[in-house]
DNA sequence: CCAGCGTCTGTGACTTAGTCACGGTTACTG
DNA sequence: CAGTAACCGTGACTAAGTCACAGACGCTGG
């Protein structure tokens, strides 16, 4: 885990155009991580002291009930900060969500004090940390928006459509879905067959694959 | 509309508590503002450029569904910053919520420029706003969760309980409620009949006066 | 006073979503 | 190749949201 303090500033459009001094500020001080998929990146009750910038990979974000089910907030990838502990730092509030690597993750972790100082310093810095809470707020809302408004057969339509963003099939159990959605997996597993005597997509085992991309895109612009 | 330099300041902990020339950063250029109740502070599509702290009264932030429906996401009050003004500064993120005040409001405007320096400059004036965006995130998710998990008699019980928290009647009409939580009319007055079956709430037009309000709270917290 | 009007509320029938308790199927593993 | 764990389907039920009404209440102008 050695600092590789050229490379990786150069993901952050703002960082890469700070002056010399301020990003030595943040290389110097930064530490390398990798994470194997699967890791829980923090919980509830856990206190993160480290400010995150992940490189490569993906974080999901994601709450879940009482009851057991969960959905998703939102991801964390390359190029973004995780505001989760970026608040954690800030304002030392715990909140109630739980990230989790969902592919291996390259991150580079920045001190507290590091964090502070950059902060304090750099106006590019600043800019990235309050354009990726802005980002989030706007994710949350989205989602609130969805979750209250929308009917079940759009907003599915809607994360097949963006899960299969390569290709046109989408690895993932009716469970999986559900937990995106918020939803149970019965339910899921109701829409789903919906939309295959559609001629939509074709179902099985732990995969979707989207055979009328169009049908659905209209729909989950409906 | 003439600053009032000495006063407003000492509302929030964290400015109060600034060496001099800090606080005059921000009293010099702030400007005192009167809205009256029912105005409506901030909408999609409208920019802001002046970052808000309010003094007194309250803005509730809403969303607006395509249908018609709502769902209240927070309010700002007395000795808090909105949020969405500041995100608009920072990251130029127009955002799809509605902020209408709900009293009569008194507020401070504090221009773009004067907002950056403060930020630069002042570690507690950060903190201020780190620690609002954190609690609205907190907020969000939040609301996520109840949206997406809990019942409509529980989410219900809670906004009656806390809408009451001075007396024990809420005045607000059927649609109004609905608007809290994002539902629709007829459910909250289903749910409210309920709740006077079992002798919790006596219901009168445009009024709700709480009854048992142990029984209410077990409900909200159940 | 009361006729008229706008707002607020109640209701029944229906659709959509979530819950519960199963049982069946598939893929992998020892 | 039997056993097992994960995955999926199903029916019956409850909860929530939608739609189209019909009353009821409270206020204002004549």
């Amino acid at each position: 885990m050695q600092v590789m303090s050229s490379g990786w500033i150069r993901q952050f459009a703002d960082l890469a155009a700070l002056p010399a001094e301020d990003q030595r500020l943040l290389t110097e001080r930064a530490v390398n991580i990798s994470l194997p998929a699967g890791t829980t990146v923090f919980a509830p009750g856990k206190a993160a002291d480290n400010f995150l910038l992940v490189l490569d990979g993906t974080i999901r974000v994601h709450q879940v009930s009482a009851s057991g089910r969960e959905i998703v907030l939102y991801r964390v990838s390359g190029g973004e900060t995780c505001i989760m502990t970026t608040a954690c730092l800030l304002a030392d509030e715990a909140y109630a969500a739980e990230g989790m690597t969902e592919t291996s993750v390259e991150a580079v972790a920045i001190p507290r004090a590091a964090f502070e100082d950059a902060i304090a310093r750099s106006p590019g810095f600043r800019r990235l940390v309050f354009s990726d809470y802005s980002h989030r707020i706007s994710d949350l809302m989205h989602i609130v928006e969805e979750v209250a408004f929308e009917r079940m057969d759009k907003r599915l339509a809607q994360r097949l459509v963006t899960l299969a963003a390569a290709g046109d099939t989408v690895v993932a159990t009716h469970q999986e879905l559900a937990a995106e959605l918020g939803t149970a997996r019965e339910v899921v597993g109701r829409q789903l067959k919906e939309l295959e005597r559609r001629g939509w997509v074709a179902v099985s085992r732990g995969n979707i694959a989207i055979t009328d991309r169009a049908a659905l895109s209209s729909l989950a612009e409906s």
